[in-house]
DNA sequence: CCCAAAATTGCAATGACTCCAAAAATTAAG
DNA sequence: CTTAATTTTTGGAGTCATTGCAATTTTGGG
């Protein structure tokens, strides 16, 4: 039973250095942060560093797995009766309305503003968007129960990827040119009424719940 | 007008070391090949290699902005009358029939397979992609006169990139996964057809050429 | 043939990342 | 409490992409 103490250690190391790197990240950005000067300031050495993250990028993005299967679990949790677009639309549109959508909350300006200028982090947040749609994919074919070889599932999983990726872009580029949380809301919101509109019949109502 | 000759030459030596660099890349691998190997297959410098390519993974893409263009292009020649998705549609079904679908020639089996194998080179299709979606959203600003707030040309050009996107990645998993490209040709003029379907009407029919 | 511009090169340095083996801390066992 | 096994941390050497700079060579044009 004394063994979760090894591992609340090592996850207190791990949040620690976590947390100094983004620090330092949004102070100066993340190219002129080398992993030395993290890990001295994390008072560790360059090797541990390497040792609980495996790439620079790590360092910034943490929670990516949690980020990835957003979408996922969005749809799983969908009401009976709801098509898989129908429930990320709606889960979309109501965190935008609470303010619950968090490429909006405050602290996260300066953050976007970091990943804007980087390219590696631009370039990381691509490769989240792939593999969020690998993703959906995966829960559109369990959910629907499709052959292995039909393409529709990740067809319409790129599609609602396209949806979440489409919907940071424009918080990123709205924020960039410094619009107040309020107001990229609202126009986030109106984009997300013109995907909607931009969207088929046959993706809005694919994989509608059944009835348990 | 000999001013051409200096010019001549430099082409010469880029295209060249990109030769050699694709050669070494194809038969290893992109990340088992380093530059000072190609430099010296090249017998030039590193710092020359430097010279002519920014980074490695340019050394693999030669030609990046043809093909970041390609749409635009094909947009911008569509007939009278005919919208940009139906243009974008068009050209792949036709290229796909005809077997002049670039991915689908014969010697780009091993190029594709180096690049999924690859993650640098992963990274660099996805930004192409981005770049291309960019591209698009120009083309039609200039082509429908949108109000340069609106963000519906930007939102119509990242659908036709998908579609893009979405046919190039079945055919780099059809062909690792073996296919033969007259197979894959095939299915994934099926799979064009399914893309069609999943799009929008207003997608479908926007930026619809005026009579000249 | 000579010169200024352009291209090529060598050298040194930075920074991310890997590998390996030694040291230090921690846990479990006696 | 002490020891042995295990894990974590560390130091150090090395690879590779990429950059900057200054020296050098090449070349087109006069």
């Amino acid at each position: 039973m004394a063994e979760g103490l090894r591992e609340r250690k090592k996850r207190q190391t791990r949040q620690y250095i976590s947390d100094v790197a983004t620090g330092l990240f949004l102070e100066r950005g993340f190219e002129a942060v080398t992993i030395a000067e993290i890990a001295e300031a994390a008072e560790v050495s360059v090797n541990t560093v390497y040792n609980y993250f495996p790439a620079k990028e790590d360092l910034f993005f943490d929670r990516e797995e949690e980020t990835v299967g957003r979408l996922s679990r969005w749809i799983e949790e969908r009401a009976v009766g709801e098509s898989a677009a129908v429930a990320v639309l709606r889960e979309l549109r109501t965190s935008l309305e609470d303010g619950s959508y968090a490429p909006l909350s405050p602290g996260f300006a300066r953050f976007m503003a970091v990943i804007q200028d980087s390219p590696a982090l631009s370039l990381r947040i691509m490769s989240m968007h792939e593999r969020t749609c690998h993703a959906i994919g995966d829960t559109l074919c369990e959910e629907t129960g499709a052959d292995p070889g039909d393409p529709e599932p990740m067809l319409v999983a790129s599609q609602l990827a396209w949806v979440n990726s489409v919907l940071f872009n424009s918080v990123q580029r709205l924020i960039a040119a410094g619009g107040e949380p309020a107001d990229v809301a609202r126009e986030v919101l109106g984009r997300l009424e013109l995907v909607t509109s931009l969207l088929g019949e046959r993706t809005l109502n694919y994989a509608a719940k059944n009835t348990p």
